[in-house]
RNA sequence: GGGGGUUUGCCCGAGUGGUUAAAGGGGGCGGACUGUAAAUCCGCUGGCUAUGCCUACACAGGUUCGAAUCCUGUAGCCCCCA
């Protein structure tokens, strides 16, 4: 261990080492050597269910990336065909089969994404060489007969072998069952590896536990159909302390695409990352080095309250996901929101700093004369679902107006409330905000 | 096809004909404590410009001064017999 590693290659096996990353992989040894022997490419695939990957999926971008880094060639692979199938993996019930518009959109959407986390082109320091490749099985596999497929690869498939993997036994006898379909999801994903590896020399396979079965399947297709030894490698599923998967709020998935997630979401979501889980975190997706790893995590033992890793965490993977300005930005409205007094922030420094934040127009005649009624105020800004709702917050002395707390339910939002400006912030809770802004069109006397 | 059971609020689940907007739990939302954590504790959790009104216990009718509770029919789920 404190022999400096010699090649890039070694380095690369004692990270994914230290970091964890490592919950199966075939023939180690084979695999070290393999790495060693020179520039390998490497594979993972992408179920296209979204637009948008989330966080879920950042485990194996990371993974690519890392391999990239360490000069082998990442190849990204989009399941346009699998997804049109749906993995059963993991999964209780059989998904709904998507369109192939639908899959398509997706497809460019994912893709957009990994620009973000992978070389795709040889620049930034890379010779070109190793630039990843983006592929979508949809390429191969539109065009293959039914016919030729079952002789060519259904062929090698003993069903003995197929009944006794983990994904499909747990749902054969279950009450979802398992459709033909789905049952044959295992050939088309183990397939492609077989044909990454004739036509790119692929021989590795990555991807989260739950693709063991999928990625052994591919390597036994691939000694039967070409001979070939085919190595695979899982990662351990990114879950939380209390057994849940990472990257899920009551709200839903978090989103990579600003749009979906905000950068002011997303940063808030690592913040937020239990003390527990935080370390855990910081070696599977982000690139911080051993050393700053430890001090880390001596510190989170010392001194928990200061959150020192769940910020670190938070900066590097909002900086690697929204970049430069979205971290910025990100972490302007975190120190307004949760420190400062929004009082006397400018009109202009309001605008950008909750530019994340859910917002509503209002028009200049709701704030005349008796002016805007606070209980449907807090319903048009998507704060409280009723009138009821909003009474009840109100009551619970929970509602602040740009920081001053509401505790009055008859509380009516004039022109006075805006204070020469065109926005109020209205916050519940400790960390849910929503503006109010007077229209421009309205114009303000 | 015959017989029996079941159906409650976001979810699970109690419910005696009469303060039952419906026990209890979960979840959610607030609050306290702390660290924008976890755990814990406390409050709230159908709608309504609201000391009141309306809608609710699968659906439709009925009995009753009064029904989630009793009766009839319809539908869903479960079990037994054929």
């Amino acid at each position: 261990m404190t022999q400096p590693a010699s090649s890039p290659t070694d380095h690369l096996l004692d990270e994914l080492q230290w970091r964890g990353l490592i919950h199966q992989s075939t023939d180690e040894t084979g695999l070290a050597e393999l790495l060693a022997s020179g520039q390998q490419s490497i594979y993972i695939g992408f179920d296209p269910t979204a637009t948008s990957l989330h966080v879920g999926g950042l485990m194996q971008l990371m993974m690519l990336r890392r391999f990239q880094r360490a000069g082998h060639r990442p190849i990204a692979l989009v399941g346009g065909a699998t997804g049109m199938i749906g993995d059963p993996s993991g999964k209780s019930e059989e998904r709904n089969l998507l369109s192939a518009e639908q899959l398509q959109r997706n497809v460019d959407g994912v893709a957009a994404q990994m620009r973000r986390f992978l070389d795709f082109d040889g620049e930034a320091g890379f010779t070109g060489s190793n630039g990843a490749l983006l592929l979508n099985n949809f390429d191969w596999m539109q065009g293959y007969s039914y016919l030729e497929f079952l002789r060519d690869v259904g062929k090698n498939f003993p069903i003995g072998a197929m009944m006794g993997k983990e994904s499909v036994r747990s749902r054969i006898n279950s009450d979802a069952g398992l459709s033909y379909t789905e049952f044959s999801y295992m050939l088309l994903q183990a397939y492609d590896f077989v044909h990454l590896s004739r036509e790119h020399g692929c021989r590795i396979q990555a991807g989260g536990s739950d693709q063991w079965g999928n990625i052994t399947a591919g390597i036994d297709l691939g000694r039967r159909m070409t001979g070939e030894q085919l190595f695979g490698l899982t990662a351990p599923l990114l879950t939380t302390s209390d057994g849940k998967k990472m990257g899920k709020t009551e709200r839903g998935a978090i989103w990579l695409d600003a749009e979906r997630t905000s950068p002011y979401a997303f940063y808030q979501y690592w913040v937020h990352v239990n003390d527990e889980d935080v370390m855990r975190c910081i070696a599977y997706l982000t690139e911080i080095e051993k050393a700053e790893y430890d001090e880390l995590a001596e510190r989170t033992e010392q001194a928990a309250g200061e959150r020192a890793a769940q910020k670190r965490l938070a900066q590097w993977m909002t900086e690697l996901v929204h970049g430069d300005e979205g971290l910025a930005s990100a972490e302007r409205a975190t120190k307004i929101l949760f420190g400062g007094d929004i009082g006397n922030t400018p009109d202009n420094e309001l605008q950008e700093i909750f530019a994340d934040v859910p917002s509503q127009d209002i028009t200049a005649d709701q704030i005349e004369g008796e002016g805007l009624w606070i209980i449907e105020a807090l319903q048009l800004a998507g704060l409280c679902s009723s009138g009821g709702d909003a009474r009840r917050s109100v009551k619970e002395n929970s509602i602040s107006l740009n920081s001053v707390r509401i505790g009055d339910e008859q509380k009516r939002i004039t022109r006075d409330d805006f204070a020469g400006r065109t926005v109020i912030v209205l916050r519940r809770g400790k960390r849910k905000y929503a503006l109010l802004k007077l229209s421009s069109d309205a114009s303000p006397k």
